[in-house]
DNA sequence: TATTGTTATACTCTATAACTATA
DNA sequence: TATAGTTATAGAGTATAACAATA
């Protein structure tokens, strides 16, 4: 509550009446993102792992550099992000017998049943994300954020979620 | 690069072909918040800072306490982001006469005008994040977007944004 | 010597909880 | 005793840089 005597604010100071576009991307955005993190709790993953499952399947044999590079996070890190879902049989590290020095990253069977509920996940998180509005305005919406992401230059299947939140 | 010798992958572990609305809305979140930071570190500004300053422009005179219940964050938090505001001439803590143990937070003349530079920055990044579209599709954008904001109980003024990143 | 994966260290950010001053 | 603000401590998460193995 405001505190008794003090003066009402003169009105020069008020935010702007509507928010753009741009605020309204980030706060949904942000909180789409922490909804979804809600629901892949429930299978034992964070975010970041998430991202790494789908980013291993969709390049499957990677080395973990190629991998770092790919997602644009230092290499240490997906270390310990490895060795969480190598521990569970999700994903496996290959050694390349041609140099030893390199690992083939692929996901187990146990790794793509996984997936499999991601997605299930994912679309459910998406219809309440969409819950207000009709298929067609959906389907507006979806055109509209696709011609934006592309003219900024943002990786299709890689979102910056896995490295924050 | 994939490792030489690696086997192709078996077709079934693809993702899915076109993202749906809630992966777009947290990847192009996720960029749009990051370019606002890059714009407003200029100012020598960080999100939380920024945050707080709408938030104290928006709602003046009110206590610490109840500006963090209206944020959502600890009290704590708000006391260092104060420090650096009040050091730098854009906030001020009144202590209440009737009440000395409250702090009622006012802008400087200072702090409204850097709120006014703030405000040319967002209006520049929402042009930015909307070079792709036509006027009125970002029209049509803003709106579905203010429909799905209120359809998750969003609060208008207040966005994440100053909590994370 | 250069590169891959790993480990170790340090740093940033944040929340929890103890503390003080006022009531 | 209860509450506002502050300070102190500890924890999570991350990046930087040193390290061992292989080329």
């Amino acid at each position: 509550m405001a505190i008794p005597g003090d003066a009402r604010p003169p009105r020069d100071c008020a935010p702007p009446p509507t928010p753009g576009a741009a605020f309204l991307l980030t706060q949904i955005g942000s909180h789409a993102a922490a909804r979804f993190a809600e629901r892949i709790a429930e299978l034992d993953l964070t975010p970041p792992q998430t991202g790494l499952l789908r980013a291993v399947a969709v390049a499957p044999g990677q080395s973990q550099q190629a991998l770092a590079r790919l997602l644009g996070t230092p290499p240490s890190r997906l270390v310990a992000l490895l060795d969480g879902l190598d521990e569970r049989g999700l994903v496996e590290r290959r050694r390349n017998p041609d140099d030893r020095r390199l690992h083939a990253l692929h996901l187990t069977d146990a790794g793509h049943d996984l997936l499999r509920r991601i997605a299930e996940v994912g679309q459910a998180h998406d219809d309440a994300i969409c819950a207000a509005l009709s298929d067609e305005e959906r389907t507006t919406l979806t055109a509209l954020l696709a011609r934006i992401a592309a003219d900024h230059g943002l990786t299709p299947g890689v979102h910056p979620g896995y490295r924050h939140l």
